[in-house]
DNA sequence: CGGTCTGTTGACAGTGATCAAAAAGTGTGG
DNA sequence: CCACACTTTTTGATCACTGTCAACAGACCG
């Protein structure tokens, strides 16, 4: 009944070497059993008071829309992934977050977390950790946005989401199931969708990666990581830090 | 002798009610005063075990080299800013800091952020509140190099360091000192130093800011808002979420 | 006084946006 | 099973924002 070997279990984990106590605190916030159409927006820009998610199945992502209605994806979230852990601690979210498919998640309210962070310490300090991790990939992404090509940040972004899949056996080096459209990785790119759709044309072209019904394969995946300049490391971690 | 009104302490304390153990247990982080030269690499990418520090005076600037040798600047750390958590919680640090100025700053080790942890846990909570609104001015930045033109940008930019710069008392609506070259904006920004200049130019000509000198003159504040889209919803903080 | 860093301006090139339209895929109800 | 609507993918033509290259002026420094 009690995931103790929930992904996020897992995760944290690898960080910090939970006691029994973290493990059944951790295990309390997996009580409120959600579940969200695709095109459900879970937390609304500007919404007092928002819950936090742990996403056990499907696609999330987080965004924030501009004056003039474009909008940038900041994230995707995958299982495993702990979302709107910022609204939580904000009064009011600052920003939104879809359901890009089916999701099963669990909801967790902020006095959960509140209460978990008084009484297991080390728990606080894990989710400290996870979101930094979250950050870093912000950062990586900023990178991405901010100093490489259209075709670059293009693989850059597929490879990352094939490792972060991988982390859950999502996927592997052949590749992983994708529901994004075109659109989606416009949004989450800087891009425009027209662009998008030339870009993979030209990396399939190139037999590098394919992007083409809701599967992505590396067609070759070290010629590709070259190419896009990916390296794991924000990503990685070896082994727990805090015993 | 103990600064317990320093400013991250302030800043803190605005989010959660500090005990008189979080208090002391903040001010033990500031024994290690550090100087550092302008230019001076405080934190280096990839180095192990880093400190992270609180930044008394000066500003400094956290960024990411690509392997072409292209720098992107993911955030620009002013006085009052904790800055490096991130190199402590991970194992290497995923990213450079280098001072732009002469700086001023105390020195965390490691050891003392999880000693603090453990015996204070209202302040990891703390500490996580002010990490996570560093990622969302991280998250703001990637809006901006994503969606906005290059004028947009260098706006929002502006406004943005003016807007930390009022929380620590050191900008008004009429401006800032700014140590920054045009090279460091364009580095932020994703764009090259050229058009940064030329954009400052139309911006300067029509009567909305003024970037020389070392100094940030705000000649149109509302104008210049407006044209950028700048909310502070991501900065704002209106009293103690925990009591 | 020469060297270096920063700021400034012009000419030209290229990446990626925009506009337009058609093709392919998906789901729905009759 | 088909017709229809809607979403997503694809392609072409054109345009503009921004990068690159080059040169020079000014400030600061040893």
């Amino acid at each position: 009944m009690v995931p103790l070997n929930s992904p996020l279990t897992r995760k944290l984990s690898a960080f910090v070497a939970l006691s029994d106590i973290d493990l059944e605190t951790l295990a309390r916030f997996h009580r409120r059993r959600r579940t969200f159409l695709p095109g459900h927006e879970m937390i609304h820009e500007g919404q007092p008071n928002a819950s936090a998610f742990i996403l056990a199945e499907g696609w999330a992502l987080s965004y924030k829309v501009l004056p003039d209605g474009e909008r940038q994806i900041v994230d995707f979230q995958v299982p495993g992934d702990f979302l709107g852990l910022r609204s939580v601690l904000f009064r009011t979210a600052d920003h939104s977050i879809e359901a890009a498919t089916h999701i099963e998640a669990s909801e967790v309210l902020t006095s959960d977390i509140f209460d978990a962070f008084s009484h297991a310490p080390r728990l606080a300090t894990a989710v400290l950790w996870a979101a930094s991790r979250d950050e870093a990939m912000v950062v990586e992404h900023l990178v991405n946005i901010g100093r490489r090509s259209a075709e670059e940040r293009l693989a850059h972004l597929l490879l990352e989401l094939g490792a972060r899949l991988m982390l859950v056996g999502l996927g592997d080096k052949t590749g992983f199931a994708c529901p994004l459209t075109q659109y989606h990785l416009a949004d989450a790119l800087g891009l425009s969708a027209v662009h998008v759709n030339r870009v993979l044309r030209h990396l399939r072209d190139d037999g590098l990666v394919t992007f083409q019904k809701g599967r992505v394969v590396f067609d070759d995946f070290d010629r590709l990581r070259k190419m896009a300049g990916f390296d794991t490391g924000y990503l990685d971690q070896d082994g727990p830090l805090l015993r």
